[in-house]
DNA sequence: AGCGAGTATTGATGTATTTACATTTGTCAA
DNA sequence: TTGACAAATGTAAATACATCAATACTCGCT
């Protein structure tokens, strides 16, 4: 993975406003009454225009994909994405970040 | 861990030189000539005072730890805080960041 | 065609961040 | 004490970003 991808996808991260905009999206395409975008902006309590403003840079950084369908406009995480954006991270900097960190053992 | 150190960390891992610097430390305490912040700046082809509010930012964000011994501060990576920033991170995208992504399954 | 709901884009504003350079502080050696 | 080295700090210019308000776009309906 190039670096400038893992540099845009952590900035998308490091936003407070898109990691909840995140958990709020589930992992699969659900095109269900309420998954929309101004359903997501009334959840989160943020105008629209703002939550498309930060889908659109979680968009450009493939975090989520989406669907438009009639009117609406629905979202998901892409979980390839995010693991990928972890893998290639760990490797920019030579370091496992998968691996478990082993609670201190007291011998 | 509370979201704005998440914030914080993942801002100070989306700066490519941030990575290249964490790249280049040890894991553990290694004061030994070569190690040296100036030392640091020459291999990786930037000036010194770049290098050097760098590291304080990565600092600050709990990334790293350093002591200074005579003349030279030498700098190390702190294992535990990447581990917990990850999984502070997906805490707050209800995600699991360390499941490994499984290989498509071609039935 | 005209309207309204749902999204996206634009422009303006204020705030952060990056980078480079100059300066300062602290430490050692002569 | 003087000079040289190591690191951090301060500053200024350029760039990037978040936020908000207003506007434009798209689609389905009548």
């Amino acid at each position: 993975m190039q670096c400038e991808k893992i540099s845009e996808g952590l900035k998308a991260l490091s936003d407070p406003m898109r990691r909840r905009i995140l958990a709020q999206l589930p992992d699969e395409a659900n095109c269900t009454r309420g998954n929309n975008v101004s359903q997501l902006a009334d959840t989160l309590g943020a105008p629209q225009p703002s939550i498309s403003h930060h889908l659109k840079v979680l968009r450009m950084a493939g975090l989520v994909d989406f669907r438009k369908m009639c009117r609406d406009v629905f979202y998901w995480r892409n979980p390839d994405a995010l693991h990928r954006l972890i893998d290639g991270m760990g490797d920019s900097i030579s370091f496992d970040l998968r691996e478990k960190s082993e609670p201190v053992a007291k011998s």
